[in-house]
DNA sequence: TCAATGTATGAACAAGTGTTCAGATAAGCA
DNA sequence: TGCTTATCTGAACACTTGTTCATACATTGA
C-alpha cells in the first residue's frame, strides 16, 4: 500500500467509507481469523456446541497441536472462550456474531 | 491440515455442522477476500458508491496497479462488478451481502 | 494512424502464515 | 511422589500472498 500524495492518513481515511485506521485494522482482523479452513471449521463445530480439544480436534479431522494453536488464535480475538474443568478444558462460541457472519456468508455463497 | 484415520472427508466433514468441503472452502474465499486492508477499504470505499480506478486508489491510498489487481481479486469472486464507459470502468458492490457482513462485523468489534 | 489516457497484466520479491514435531506444563489419581 | 492424560508452546519449514515495477492493452480524439 503506497501513497500518492503528502495527505496524513487520518485525512485519507476520512474521504469515504468513515472507517477509523483502528477500524479496519479490527475488521481485518476479523475476516482474517474466519478465513482458515481450520479456523472456520472449527467456529463451525463449536456452534450450539461446547467441546474439549480431543473432540474438536477428533470432529475437525486436524492434529491436537494445530487445534491447540488456532484455538488461541480465536480466543486472542474473543471469538471462543474457555473452561476448565479438570483436566479439560471445553470451548465454545464466546460471540453471536460469528454464527451471523457465517450465516451471512453462507447465503453470499449460495446465491452467487 | 492432517488427518488421523482412513475416513473420507466426506464422512467427516458430516459429523458436526453440516458443511460439505466445497462449501467450507467458498465460506473461506469468501472471509479471505474481505480480510485483507486493500481489498476491505476498497469494499468500504464502493458502499453506496460507483467509481473508476483512478477514484478508487485515490480515495484509499494505494496505486492504481494495486488497486487494479486486487479489484480483478473482488471481481473474480463476484464482490463487485464493472461497467465501461468510455476509457474508464467504473466499479461497484456486486452484493448485498458484502455491506452486512462489513455492518455485523463492525458490530462485532464495537462490543468486543 | 498517432498520441494520450485509463486500465490490466506478468514477473519477482518480501513478508506473513499454518503445520508438524518435539518437548513442556498442568491436573488428577494411585 | 510418580505416572498418566489433556493441553499448550516454540522453532523450523513450506507455502501463500500482496506489492512494485515495467510493460501491454484498450479506448478516445486529433
Amino acid at each position: 500500500m503506497e501513497t500518492k500524495t503528502t495527505l496524513p492518513k487520518s485525512v485519507k481515511n476520512k474521504k469515504r467509507g468513515a472507517l477509523t485506521g483502528r477500524q479496519l485494522e479490527d475488521l481485518v482482523e476479523t475476516f482474517k481469523v474466519l478465513s482458515d479452513p481450520t479456523r472456520l471449521k472449527i467456529a463451525v463445530t463449536l456452534t450450539n456446541n461446547e467441546l474439549c480439544v480431543h473432540d474438536i480436534a477428533d470432529a475437525t479431522g486436524i492434529s491436537e497441536s494445530a487445534a491447540s494453536h488456532q484455538l488461541r488464535v480465536l480466543r486472542s480475538l474473543r471469538l471462543v472462550k474457555h473452561r476448565r474443568q479438570g483436566k479439560q478444558i471445553f470451548y465454545s462460541l464466546d460471540d453471536h456474531h460469528i454464527e451471523k457472519l457465517i450465516q451471512v456468508a453462507t447465503e453470499h455463497i449460495a446465491e452467487r
